[in-house]
DNA sequence: GCCGTTTTCGGCCCGACTGTTTTCAGTCG
């Protein structure tokens, strides 16, 4: 068998820099070192161009933070696939422990520990370990960090080999273009599934093709430079695992039963079940082929036809979940859903100023790019020292900066205005970050919760109750605090909490971060339904996180959110009127 | 290990909380 070269993305790259950051930290080396692995990975990962473009023409070393140490990496594992100071690395500290790590409770020191005094090596040897009671016989680890360690294993099992929305979509997209190119056969191509659905996190990636012979539909997507192998593959179907370990099932549809078979493999179960139903109702048989009568095929060529075929529109890919999309469907009232395109600026994102890596004039250019008419700066308070937040000071020399770039703006006819903002911290004694008369001095007041998560029912959510009350607070950010696959939000009390935005008119608002996605779709779809104005924001701390907006509208979108439930498709003069 | 309008060495993100201590290390944000 002849050497088979792998070809590496940017992303797989900056994941192998990222263990190597990891299993440093673990030995205990020198912060700045491994930290400069670290932010290489992140630079990479964001890249508008393979590393293989920079390898030919010698220009690695331009890449910010890649020096000739890395650059030298970078080069030996292209061309040689793998690492020999990884390899090192490994011998020393297994992938496994780097899995530990990054079980909450657990960091470098304490998983050295464990691997070398316990030798817990993954996390079924820790669970084990924190099961039996093992952990508390190390000195200084007690049975807390066991229960913690227990809790953080919990939440990441309930949701195993699942990946969040935003790696997955723009690697379903990837796929789907170079698909296209590499079988110009395909009459019809999609991913579907959960990810269709844009559920916050999702197993694998559906794509469901449509072309008349399907073995060459199969040889095209068996040979796509992703794909690292086929697992299995019948007539029609081919499941694959690709370079970076995530799995992609491909089905193969005739076109003219496409638009059937691409509605099947969209929709949840228990929406499926529903088509099933409506289907029996009108004298088809749904199959794995499509629609089907008298074991003929009925053509289905789009969705649309499809869903026609069973008395329906056409639902949204979003809302195919069996919460009353059916129902809505057949009562023609399906929400007209916002679209990215709907808003008109960005009401949470971050500068230099406090933790964001882009200076304000990159981030205003940013959202010029976007089609923004406003952008509201709200760096953190001060409360936060790690994220060097700002205090009444430093806000005053952040808003001379923001009125220079406005009217700078101005004079060269931009239609597009700076906002200055705060995303004030909701302290855990209850009080906000800053006072009132600093916060009235603001355009805009997001308040969040970042410390204390952890706190009981009642406290935790009066807290919320306190920044809603304030009437300088304008909106609540990424409310339940939660990290999708990895922590869950603060308990709260949402009765108390949509009650009393309701009584204020306090935003809720969807953070588009895709490792948030808070509020999620549930409570949208509660909030639109209480009459809740939601906003819809990037939470960016970069200029190219701007577009991470998408995931927010997304996930507004799976809570039946139309533009006007979504503050920010506003005109700013309009929304400013508006506040409470 | 990387970087430079503080430029080839010296600095790079730091404060609060937690669980375990008995004066603090580790984790988190």
């Amino acid at each position: 068998m002849s050497e088979h070269v792998i070809h590496f993305s940017n992303q797989q790259v900056a994941q192998v820099f990222r263990d190597i950051a990891d299993a440093m930290e673990v030995l205990g080396e020198n912060r700045f070192k491994y930290q400069a692995y670290s932010r290489a990975a992140d630079t990479i990962d964001e890249l508008p161009v393979s590393l293989y473009d920079y390898l030919r023409s010698g220009t690695l070393g331009d890449i910010s933070g890649v020096g000739p140490a890395i650059s030298a990496k970078i080069t030996e594992l292209l061309t040689a696939g793998t690492i020999e100071f990884r390899e090192r690395l490994r011998a020393e500290v297994p992938d496994g422990v780097l899995q530990v790590v990054r079980v909450p409770g657990v960091g470098p020191k304490t998983a050295l520990r464990l691997y070398r005094e316990l030798g817990i090596a993954d996390v079924s040897a820790l669970e084990q370990a924190a099961r039996s009671g093992q952990i508390r016989a190390l000195k200084g680890l007690g049975p807390k960090l066991e229960t913690r360690i227990l809790e953080g294993l919990a939440a990441q099992q309930e949701a195993p080999n699942r990946f969040l929305l935003g790696e997955m979509l723009p690697l379903a997209r990837e796929l789907v273009a170079g698909f296209q190119s590499a079988a110009p056969m395909l009459a019809n191509l999609s991913y579907a599934g959960s990810l269709r659905r844009s559920a916050p996190s999702v197993g694998n990636i559906d794509l469901v093709a449509a072309a008349t012979e399907p073995e060459h539909v199969l040889n095209a997507f068996a040979a796509l430079p992703h794909v690292a192998r086929i697992e299995t593959l019948q007539d029609g179907s081919a499941v694959a695992q690709l370079h970076n370990g995530k799995q992609c099932a491909l089905y193969v549809a005739r076109p003219e039963g496409w638009g059937a078979v691409l509605s099947l493999r969209t929709g949840s179960p228990a929406h499926r079940a529903r088509l099933f139903t409506l289907a029996a109702e009108r004298g088809f048989q749904l199959s794995d082929r499509g629609l089907m009568r008298d074991g003929a095929l009925v053509p289905s060529p789009t969705e649309e036809v499809f869903y026609a075929a069973l008395g329906l529109p056409l639902i949204p890919p979003e809302l195919r979940e069996d919460w009353g999309e059916i129902e809505a469907a057949q009562a023609g009232t399906l929400p007209q859903l916002v679209e990215l395109s709907d808003l008109r600026g960005d009401m949470h994102t971050h500068t230099r100023w406090s933790d964001g890596r882009g200076t304000i004039a990159e981030m205003a250019a940013a959202a010029i790019a976007q089609g923004y008419e406003y952008y509201v700066i709200t760096d953190h308070s001060f409360y936060m020292g790690m994220v060097n937040g700002l205090d009444a000071a430093r806000l005053k020399q952040q808003r001379a900066e923001i009125d220079a770039l406005n009217a700078d703006f101005q004079r060269r006819g931009i239609n597009f205005q700076l906002l200055q903002g705060s995303e004030v911290d909701m302290l855990p004694d209850g009080s906000l970050a800053l006072p009132d008369d600093v916060l009235a001095t603001l355009d805009w007041v997001v308040a969040s919760l970042h410390v204390g998560l952890r706190q009981e029912r009642e406290l935790v959510t009066q807290r919320v109750l306190n920044a809603i009350r304030n009437p300088h607070v304008d909106c609540i950010g990424h409310l339940t605090g939660r990290k999708l696959l990895r922590r869950q939000g603060a308990d709260l009390d949402l009765d108390a909490v949509f009650e009393a935005a309701a009584e204020t008119g306090t935003v809720l608002e969807v953070d588009g971060a895709y490792e948030r996605l808070d509020i999620d779709a549930e409570l949208v779809k509660r909030a639109v339904t209480s009459g809740l104005r939601i906003s819809i924001d990037s939470d960016a701390h970069r200029a190219v996180d701007l577009a991470g907006i998408e995931y927010g509208v997304l996930t507004a979108r799976r809570g039946w959110a139309s533009r006007d439930n979504v503050v920010n498709c506003l005109p700013w003069e309009q929304l400013r009127g508006g506040r409470n």
